[in-house]
DNA sequence: CTGTTAGCGCTTTCAG
DNA sequence: CTGAAAGCGCTAACAG
């Protein structure tokens, strides 16, 4: 087998069998214009008969750039968690863009940075962060992407970088729009079960809390806060903690639907009946939330429209900086949280 | 700003910068023999002043291979399905593979041998094939890339091309152990509630319980079956019509956990006592099925291991192949099914 | 042990 | 409108 097992029709055989030069053939796989119909017509012909395919990788490298997007995201696995999604992949694919995908998965000890340097030296021509601001080096690194190599870089996490625009989900709404529907239905003493307590998402979600508390005149101290992990098992523990803290609670705003999970499962054991005795909320609309026991009233993320808005604030960045443009300051988007009740509340 | 914002050192900046030629510094870095060590050790040292890292692309080029898998899957969104997950992105980057990841969601009318072809023009060395065998073309588009190609493809679903090296799960033991459990535990009118009808994984998994109910001398007719969709819904509709069939039905063995849930819900609206009237049995062993209520008896499927397990026998087919030897026959993976027995039996 | 030459497949520039 | 030449950054083959 020859060293080249891969190798395909190449401009030059369509050159040759259509007798022309391979900047002829090359203006009509790139519709330039100076071609003459007939000889135009006989190209195409000849790049159908022999089923010629443009290589990218060649017209990458004399390009200087690669039409291909480096996402780098953590935990594919978790569920519900933070991940590339179909508004990602659909839209990379409308706008003509690859995706190369790193995951730095929690318990990886490898720096961030790696899979940073793997994706540049495959010359990606922007990146779409989506490791949570918790994983080490993260801010360094992101700083050292954006300044040092002025790179097109689009979060959607923790914006706490203002030179990296970001398109994120609403985390301080979400939670103001939680705790106010479960006042509206008459719950007065609501406790929190939150996510991570070094996550910035899990931080504005309580500010939200605690505002929408503070608002109705309702107590809010640290001791109806209890901090979980975005899993079911945070919220089984939550409530355990919350409910010595405050047997008499009526309600709970968790963290996301998962904790909601664990926590309404930890509510039946003891007995208590949903909504009656307590009432329940989440942040997510993870599918499955709907058909939970009860139907889990939350606020949808709807992170495919966020995905897809990501992907348009990259690509747009990478054209402006290819077409030689200054850097043009994106607007950033923010995600409005979306009230989904169900028969948790 | 340049035509070339992302430019790098290359290869030529470190060559001049520590007096060599390129073919030295090129040796240094593939850690080619014949270089003297005074010689090597300058030339790594300009290499990390300078900064410089191997543009892969070139690389790429010259070599006819790119190094990079493409991974065709489906429904990225899809909760609990089948997706790319850390065992293929851990195993891919310890191997040095990179990922470009396509996705065909089941809505789109885009046939998939489009995201074939624009993979094909990224020079990928090989195919992860996580497309459910019910999309449009699948075989045919299987066949064209092995056999017209003789592309390395490894399958994580339908197995039905021979030609096409699979790491699947054991869908029909994981319907005898399921059917098995129920039954161990004294249930004897066990209904199923299977998976999308036209899918080869919810046969297997028909099959198994047919099996299970056959030597246990107990009915498993068609009255007793079911389809749904996967999804909750699925598992609403069918234990609603089954329970139309045979109201003292007393176990349901779920194609897999989102049809649990959805018919436990539905269960729970009925006012069943969960396990003591009806027993739920899942398949997949979904973060979250621990926490659902109750807690579900399920059959674990290690997508992680699975995962990990294609990436290795891609890549070894890949190897050989530019090995220059004549394509071996890999053996496939065919994961077991594992028992989690929990609350819901 | 080291350097030179050629060329992967393509696009860009410049001539005709 | 079309072609020739140069070269993106790298590695393979061959000299020395």
């Amino acid at each position: 087998m020859s060293r080249f097992p891969n190798r395909r029709v190449s401009i030059k055989d369509v050159a040759s069998a259509a007798g022309v030069s391979l900047q002829t053939v090359s203006r009509v796989v790139n519709k330039s214009a100076n071609v003459a119909e007939p000889t135009r017509e006989r190209v195409l012909q000849t790049i159908h008969e022999l089923g010629y395919r443009r290589n990218e990788i060649a017209r990458n490298l004399i390009q200087g750039r690669s039409h291909s997007l480096g996402v780098v995201c953590a935990g594919l696995d978790y569920f519900g968690g933070r991940q590339i999604n179909g508004g990602i992949t659909a839209e990379a694919e409308i706008q003509g863009y690859s995706l190369l995908l790193k995951e730095h998965q929690p318990s990886d000890p490898t720096p961030p940075d790696t899979f940073v340097q793997s994706l540049l030296d495959r010359q990606v021509d922007g990146f779409l962060w989506m490791l949570s601001d918790n994983t080490a080096d993260h801010d360094q690194i992101l700083d050292t992407l954006v300044k040092k190599y002025g790179l097109p870089v689009v979060a959607m996490v923790n914006p706490r970088n203002p030179d990296v625009p970001h398109a994120a989900f609403d985390n301080f709404s979400a939670g103001l729009m939680a705790t106010r529907h479960l006042i509206e239905r008459g719950r007065r003493r609501i406790v929190h079960i939150a996510g991570l307590p070094r996550s910035w998402e899990a931080q504005e979600r309580v500010r939200g809390w605690r505002v929408a508390m503070q608002e109705a005149g309702l107590p809010a101290g640290d001791d109806r806060l209890c901090y979980g992990n975005w899993g079911p098992e945070g919220g089984v523990a939550g409530l355990q903690e919350l409910l010595v803290r405050h047997p008499d609670l009526d309600a709970v705003f968790a963290g996301n639907d998962n904790t909601a999970l664990g926590a309404m499962l930890e509510a039946h054991r003891r007995g208590k009946h949903i909504p009656q005795d307590i009432a329940f909320i989440g942040v997510d609309d993870t599918k499955g939330a709907g058909w939970f026991f009860p139907p889990l009233t939350t606020i949808r993320q709807n992170r495919v429209e966020m995905g897809r808005q990501a992907v348009r604030m990259l690509i747009s960045m990478i054209e402006a900086r290819f077409a030689g443009e200054e850097t043009v300051p994106v607007t950033n988007y923010v995600h409005p949280p979306e009230l989904i009740v169900r028969e948790s509340t």
